[in-house]
DNA sequence: GTACAACTTCAAGTTCGCTTGAAGTCAAGG
DNA sequence: CCTTGACTTCAAGCGAACTTGAAGTTGTAC
């Protein structure tokens, strides 16, 4: 089988070389090797460099998408229903966004021009689950948080 | 006027101290202080707190949002010019955020049970804007990243 | 056989949005 | 006065997803 040096992949997957190393060292992906010890990828890694990089852009961290990987052959061809399987829980996902944007829209909306200034009962500032944050490190955008506020 | 401490503020608006003192650090908020050093800050700046978490919710960063709030009075009352022009430029944000995820999703549904698992033509995978990645630090989320892919 | 690009490992650096801890000071009640 | 909790500063740490650099090795083209 025609293998790919860690160069080529990262040019056809459109990736640096440094963030396969790093895909590798999280288990992501797999590599064999030469006598002299440089990485060789199947082609099949391709696609799942890529697989990776989709899963990223729906949202998923990159220890979520390794469990996704996990369901799925590391060398060859995922089936149809592999990909049917992950690809229907990604757009669930996408659609769950979705509905928090256009709900956190709508609240904008309405408070464009509606005067309510003093913020005292505005919903975008109600706390409609002000819970307390947890950890460090830093928060994702379009997190599920919402801010509270006491009247003004 | 009625003056809040530090920790009398983090309760009202939902965050933690050290998040109060970091927005100052940065310049979001300015404080007066006591003989004794100590933080006081005017009723107001509960309101510009809570237009601080709002505008992370919507997606911008803080450097953004600082950028937003120069053009408010750091004490008293913003217009009602002011909010709906912030409360405007905010809602275009999320609607081009959401024009983005349903334009990924509706890929994605396409995908779903199509047979494109060579991934060749698949619309999710094709290199519509594979621009290369500036500079290092973590990538966000709902970036306008496109991944990029050849022929398989 | 040699030049040179591409590879290797490993540690440390970067960004963001904070939090945590140490070491000390202030404010308010009893 | 004394305790106690809330405050102060400053430095360092965290977590994610990588990148960068140093110092050395391999592979290939001429």
């Amino acid at each position: 089988m025609e293998m790919l040096t860690i160069g080529e992949l990262a040019d056809r997957a459109g990736v640096a070389t440094s963030a396969l190393r790093f895909y590798e060292s999280r288990g992501l992906i797999v590599s064999e090797r030469t006598s002299g010890n440089q990485r060789r990828y199947p082609r099949a890694t391709l696609r799942r460099v890529s697989l990776i990089r989709a899963a990223q852009e729906v949202g998923l961290s990159l220890g979520e998408v390794a469990i996704a990987l996990e369901t799925l052959p590391v060398e060859g061809t995922p089936t149809k229903r592999d990909w049917e399987r992950l690809s229907r829980s990604w757009r669930n996902r996408l659609d769950g966004q979705i509905a928090e944007l256009q709900a956190l829209r709508d609240e904008l909306t309405d408070c464009i021009g509606c005067g309510c200034l003093s913020l005292k009962s505005c919903a975008i500032f109600n706390p409609s689950d002000a819970v307390a944050r947890k950890g460090s490190g830093p928060r994702y955008l379009l997190g599920d948080e919402r801010v509270a506020i006491p009247a003004d």
